[in-house]
DNA sequence: ACGTCGATCTCGAAC
DNA sequence: GTTCGAGGTCGACGT
């Protein structure tokens, strides 16, 4: 790679990136993850490698000349947005049925039919059978499916009837209108409510930051 | 998007990008090109806005909190590539003809013939016709075909041989297979080097930059 | 201008 | 672990 100004990005997960002066991609890189990183002086340059594994490759970064440097911790809420599993919503919505819809009755979760287990199952306010499928992000049409497929088992043992909710922080394209063609519902659901729902630790540390240091 | 520390970077094409602490990938961005920055501060907060119209969307920043601000310009080789248009190409392989090959001897240049204009003609040491097809950039099929057309029309005027040479920095997948399977050459022509050529002034700018200020 | 396709794709999730 | 599908994919190439 021909020498130029750069800006050179080394993030905490040992990613490199460098970019240039125009576009969204870096010129180069190293997703992060399995790497090592070494730095060394030679002959007057600043030189420093990033390696992994597999697959097998490595970026050098020659420095002839350092414009300026900074070392910052940055500390992202985004990490706590983490600790919001799908296994976490679903405990929010079984302890606070509200998250999902107005007097909804959770009856059982994780419960076992046909295709596989049923994230959580219950009863609405008019008595019918409710079947939510729960997505950490975005759903797709692969979570419409799923839920089709549970849907369809569970009406095979009841004569009541059966709603299938898909709740999700947001759908991907098409996903609200096959939901409708299949007569299936959507109902928002936020990671980051469910985390507070079940802990609010986490809530307190991020209005730290929020305040600064 | 939820609040944390961030990296935020607006580049000189207007491109926007948000990094978080981990991950080859930004966080929220907008890609360079159609995009329209604009900045406010509000409530003790500074915000910046960037938008485009094609697909019409915008990302707001919102900073609480500003760590550290840096403003630099980035002079990257990369732009000064940029400098070397297609028509300066041309003109330094018209005043250095050994850019193409040794002993090659322009004769013309925008020549016309049946599709078009073909960029360079001229005659190579052995005196065979050559017909050159340049491109500033990495060269895909679309130009192999254009020279192959022209060269077409070429050996339709006269009996001596001719070749065809494709100029460029660089070929996409296939091009150069594709090459020798017409009987076409291709020659390495570098941007930079063609606008040294045509100008030494833009060289001893990028050599300043390599030492430093 | 709009679709299709590749990428050092990256990034998760499912299996 | 490996494979598979999605992405505000971005960019390049073809029509």
């Amino acid at each position: 790679m021909e020498p130029g100004e750069r800006i050179v990005i080394i993030k905490a997960d040992g990613s490199l990136l460098v970019h240039r002066s125009t576009g969204y991609e870096p010129v180069n890189w190293m997703p992060g993850g399995n790497t090592f990183c070494s730095v060394q002086t030679k002959e007057q340059t600043l030189q420093i490698r990033v390696q992994r594994k597999r697959p097998a490759e490595a970026v050098n970064v020659i420095f002839d000349e350092i414009q300026f440097v900074a070392s910052l911790i940055l500390s992202d809420a985004g990490e706590f947005s983490l600790y919001a599993s799908e296994e976490d919503m679903q405990k929010a919505v079984l302890l606070k049925p509200e998250l999902l819809e107005e007097r909804f009755k959770p009856i059982a979760y994780e419960k076992k039919v046909e295709p596989g287990f049923v994230d959580v199952y219950g009863e609405d306010k008019d008595g019918k059978f409710v079947v939510v499928e729960i997505k950490r992000r975005t759903a797709g049409k692969e979570a419409v499916m799923q839920l089709a497929r549970y849907l369809e088992a569970v009406r095979g043992r009841t004569d009541r009837e059966v709603r299938g909710i898909l709740a999700a922080p947001g759908t991907g394209k098409d996903v609200l209108r096959t939901l409708a063609a299949l007569g299936l519902e959507y109902k928002h659901l936020d990671p980051r409510k469910c985390a507070e729902t079940i802990t609010r630790v986490s809530t307190r540390k991020l209005a730290d930051f929020l305040k600064g240091s």
